[in-house]
Order: C-alpha cells, then sequence, then structure tokens
DNA sequence: ATAATGTATGAAACGCATTTCAATGCAATA
DNA sequence: TATTGCATTGAAATGCGTTTCATACATTAT
C-alpha cells in the first residue's frame, strides 16, 4: 500500500505533485502524470482518507440523530437525506439514540471532535440548549420548528397539520375526538397537542384524558389503543393518530374486533406512507423525504457557501381523503 | 479550541502525559492529571478524532451497504447492527446503493482508505470476486450463504425457509403455486427460486413464469401482483411472497377486489413484521435484527481479538400460522 | 548493599495528505 | 529587448494525537 511519499520516490516526483494528481490539480506535465498514476498502480495505493480528513479539517461526513431506524417515520427522513447526500459526494454516519440524552450529546460531541462537518437531529430529547451550545462547531439543522431561536431548521408544520386534520373531523361532525401520539414531549409533539386542544376549544369540548394515547409508535400499539378503547364506557367517535402505523394497527384490530371504521370509529393519521394506501385510511401527508432532502441541503450551503439564504423553512402538509372518516 | 501541544504547556507537563491523562493511562502524579484537565477546561478542549484515526489506524466505525434504508426488511437489519454496534463503542456509515454497483464500490474503497474499520454487506448486486479482492483490507461480512467461500458471513438460510413455506402450501393442498420476490438476482434470491423449482418438481408440477412476481418489495407491489393475477385465465391458488409488506400490499388489495383469502388465494409471506400480525398473514419469521447483530459481532471480534471462531454463521427460521393460508 | 521492579515523565518519531510559498522555465505582450 | 504572466515543480510547514524509547527516581526483593 504504502503512502504518498513513496509514490513520490517511485513515480520520481515530489509529493506536492503526486497530491495534484491525486487530485487532478492541473498544471501537472502529461508524462508526472502519468508515472504518479503508474507508481499507484503498481503499489496499489490508496489515500489514507483519516489523513485528509485531518488536513482538512472535514469529512464529508454528515451526523443523523433519529430515536429509531426502524421506524418508517425516520427511516424516510434518512432515505431523504441519504439520496441527497450522495449527490453531493456526502456521507452518512447515523446516531439512533433510542432518546437516550447521552447517545444525542455524543453525537454533537462528534461535531465538536470534527468526527463529521454537521448534524442533522430528526428528533431529540435534550433540552436545546444543549445543542445551541454547539452550534459553533458546525451547522446543526433540527426538524422541527425553532420559533425564531438562532438555530438552522427544517420542519413540517405539525401544528397546521394537526389543525387541518382537527377541523376536517369537526367538519364531518365529530365532537368527541381523541388522539394517538408517539410521546408528549418534543417541540412537535407539543404543536400537536396545542393545536388538539385549540381545536377542542373552539367547538367548546373539554379534552378527556383517557382519550389521549400515549407511545403509538408501532402498528401493536394500535392494537393497544383498540383494546383501551374497548374498556371505556364512553368512546371518542374519532381519533387523531400521529402515524400510518398505528392508525393501520388501530384499524385492522379494530375491524378484527367488529368495529365499523368509520360508522363507529373515525380514523385520521398522518404520513401518507403505503400502508394507509393499502387500508384505505384518510391521511395527511407529510412530506418526510423531502424534509430529509431539504435539512441536508441546508446543512450543505452552509458548508459550502459558508453562509446561506434560509435559516429555516417550513413544508406544508396536505390531507389525503379515504375511506376511515 | 487548540490542540494538544497547547494544552500541555498551559499545563506545564509534555504532551505525552496529557495523552495518556486524555486516555486514563496510569502512571500519572494526580497533581499533573489535574493540571491538564483544568488546561482542557480552560481552552475548552476536545481531540481532535482525525487525527486519532491517523494515528491509531483505525476508527470504530463500520460501513453498512444496503440498497434502500427505508425498506423494513433492511431497517430491521440496521437496527440490529445499530443496536450492538453501540455497545461497542462503534459508529455506523450508511451506505445506501439503490444496488448501484458503483455505491458498494465505493463502501469496499471506504474500508481500502480506512474510512471504516469493517463492512457489512446486507445485499449486493456486484460480483463476490469484487468484495473478495477487499478483504485484505478488513473483515468484511455477507449476509448471505457464501458456501464454503472464504468469507465472513451470517445469513439465514432462505432455501430452507422457501421450502418450508412450499411444503406447508402443499401440504394445504396446493400445486399451483406462484411467488413474488424483490430481485431475480442475488444469492437470497437464487437460494429461493431453487426451493421453489424444487419443491414444484417434488410434486411434479412444471413451472408458469407468469406465476413468478419480480420487483416486488413495497406494499404498492402487492397491489401491482393482484392486478396482474386479476388479468389470468388461469390463477395460483397460492403465492409464496418473500415479503411482508408485498404480501400486505396482496391481501388487502386482493380483498378489496373481493377476492377470498385464502380460500382463493392463499398467502404465506417472510419476516414476520408487525404488519403480518396485523393483517393474519402466515408468514415466516425471519431474524433480521439478530442477523444484524451478529453480523456485527462477527466483525467485533475480528477486529478487536484479531481471529474468531466461527467465519459463516447459519441462522433458522420458523413459520407462524395465521390465517392467510 | 545490590540488583531488580515499579512509578513518572518527556523528547522524538510516526501516521499521511494538503497547501502555501518560492523558484524556475517559457511564451506572449509592450 | 524588457516585462508581465502563466505553467511547472518541489521544499517545507501544517493539521494533531499516539506511542515508543530513554531517563530518573523510588521501592522492594535478594
Amino acid at each position: 500500500m504504502g503512502n504518498i511519499r513513496e509514490i513520490a520516490k517511485l513515480a520520481g516526483v515530489s509529493v506536492s505533485t503526486v497530491s495534484r494528481v491525486l487530485n487532478n490539480h492541473p498544471y501537472v506535465k502529461e508524462e508526472k502524470r502519468k508515472a504518479v498514476w503508474e507508481a499507484v498502480e503498481k503499489l496499489n495505493y490508496t489515500k489514507n482518507i483519516n489523513a485528509v480528513h485531518l488536513a482538512k479539517g472535514k469529512t464529508s461526513i454528515i451526523g443523523v440523530v433519529l430515536p429509531y431506524v426502524n421506524h418508517p417515520y425516520f427511516s424516510t427522513i434518512v432515505e431523504g437525506i441519504s439520496m441527497e447526500a450522495l449527490q453531493c459526494g456526502y456521507h452518512l454516519l447515523l446516531f439512533q439514540t433510542s432518546y437516550e440524552a447521552n447517545k444525542e450529546i455524543e453525537a454533537l460531541e462528534m461535531l465538536k471532535m470534527k468526527q463529521v462537518d454537521g448534524i442533522i437531529i430528526c428528533s431529540r430529547t435534550i433540552h436545546w440548549e444543549w445543542i445551541e451550545a454547539y452550534k459553533d462547531y458546525g451547522p446543526i439543522v433540527l426538524c422541527e420548528n425553532v420559533k425564531g431561536k438562532d438555530m438552522l431548521s427544517v420542519y413540517i408544520n405539525h401544528y397546521q397539520a394537526f389543525k387541518l386534520g382537527m377541523n376536517y373531523l369537526i367538519e364531518k361532525g365529530h365532537r368527541k375526538i381523541g388522539y394517538c401520539i408517539g410521546r408528549t414531549t418534543g417541540t412537535n409533539s407539543k404543536a400537536r397537542e396545542d393545536a388538539y386542544y385549540e381545536a377542542l376549544k373552539q367547538i367548546n369540548e373539554s379534552p378527556r384524558p383517557e382519550w389521549i394515547f400515549d407511545h403509538c409508535l408501532y402498528i401493536e400499539d394500535g392494537k393497544r389503543v383498540v383494546t383501551s378503547l374497548l374498556t371505556m364506557k364512553e368512546r371518542p367517535t374519532a381519533l387523531l393518530v400521529s402515524s400510518d402505523q398505528v392508525a393501520a394497527g388501530i384499524v385492522t384490530f379494530a375491524q378484527h374486533k367488529g368495529m365499523k371504521i368509520p360508522e363507529e370509529l373515525a380514523i385520521l393519521s398522518f404520513d401518507n406512507h403505503p400502508i394507509s394506501e393499502a387500508l384505505h385510511i384518510t391521511t395527511i401527508e407529510l412530506p418526510l423525504s423531502l424534509m430529509g432532502k431539504r435539512a441536508f441541503r441546508m446543512i450543505y450551503n452552509h458548508l459550502e457557501s459558508g453562509e446561506m439564504t434560509k435559516k429555516t423553512e417550513e413544508l406544508s402538509v396536505h390531507l389525503v381523503e379515504r375511506l376511515t372518516v
């Protein structure tokens, strides 16, 4: 294998010239260029990329922080980031946190240590001040509404999305509305909660804590929700469900239990993941892959152009009417 | 920020001592240790990890090569790898290839360049000789049966799994059996194909090309399969479906079209992803997360212990009887 | 008392590519 | 002919932590 100096020696040129050849810089005579490539072949040489990273002070890697890789919500974001990153010659380092604070901080530390040039935080549990403390070390994009805080962000307006959903349900005559959510903390969850309470207030309904289902992430959780509903004397007539996966679980298990949807229980969910189409679930489409792409772009602009235009970008949603409302 | 030399100067010690302190080596007087930490605080110092990587010749990063991050089959493997990697202090660099050869090769090049210490290839399109050419640069684990080739591998016995599925269908009285698969190339796909043809031969049925559906990966593809089935004068009575996602698409769309399952069409799929439980799909459980964990372990053993016991590991599957067969 | 260990610390070499600066050769413009 | 400018090339500095080797002193074993 060897290093650049051995190549230089073998090709009879200086290391600078080898570097120029390797990086396609101009001003190298064709014969020397050829000699260098031949030496590279002969020694089966490849750059040690860690030396490159050290010398350049950057890695062309960006960190992606998320709680669970195998949840479609997040894997779709990652897919978007990945596609865009590839085109720009960047790579992705994955930080699966399970919402553990120390793992999120570890990702931020990696930025400080120059392991990554930037970070995209798809979802977080640590307080945002923690994150702010790291912003001098490189661009950090949050996938949530940062509301005037001086942070980069690309986000889906979950408040608007939930409001849209609530209004749609209300229009359809529902007043007893519950909702299912992944967790109750977090900016996005708070936005949804706000929208929910506000919409209820507008129709003069008081919220029922038992109609709010936390920890709803996967299909299985939908089953849990239905089981719980079945024990209630008074049930909501409609549920806003923050994930198509959960909605799929609810719809299938409810039907299995003989519950009519949407007659007895209307379901309006979010994502517009293929599963919702298959099950004819009315859903509000979230541009997750796009959000990933835009988040990457924002990091990229920061890194390449030094500064950039937008610091925050909001993505809008739209409702896909199907058969569960 | 500064570097280790500045810390040394500020703390009044040598760089070696600083390094010792930073890495918790013994033989440093408590007072110097303290002085170093104070200097670290004062300068808000953090190691430049690229220098560490260069000096150590390793990165504690392993590359994960897969075609699509947002397919449950792969994201579940990644989840397994990630969990295990975290515990061992390793990170994951993602290579989403879309089955493009150059992207797979790029991942291998990263091993040669020492960007990653090892690679896990979840699925590939390039010829295995290509991969073999890189094995001197670090451990490479394939998630497929390498059949005696001198490569590391952790795999699910897809031949056995398909055979199991076929036998189950045959036992249930089916003779006209088709199958759906992600792609026709690839070791795993070939293993399934072999099992399929062999099982057919055992019951003296000749294969019908039109009953074999390629490019079946996502829920939407199930819809395509059903649409295609509906145009046939003679249809299979059962389908072996290589992914729960596709099976979900088939089951839901077929039922939507008024087709009775399993009476008119039996569906036996693979994965035992939650979606199959929700839809009561009979499926053969594949230990994907476990495969990811084991693949990482194998890399890890190689890196830490130098050598290791097993070079190849087979994971077995089991059938989960539900309502679609 | 002497040899053998163990503790503590620093200088210097090592891993390796990039980049700046200076210098030289040549051609084109004034 | 003198001058400006571009093409070429190499020496040396830079980025930064790890690790080996040598040194010096303090113990403990013989």
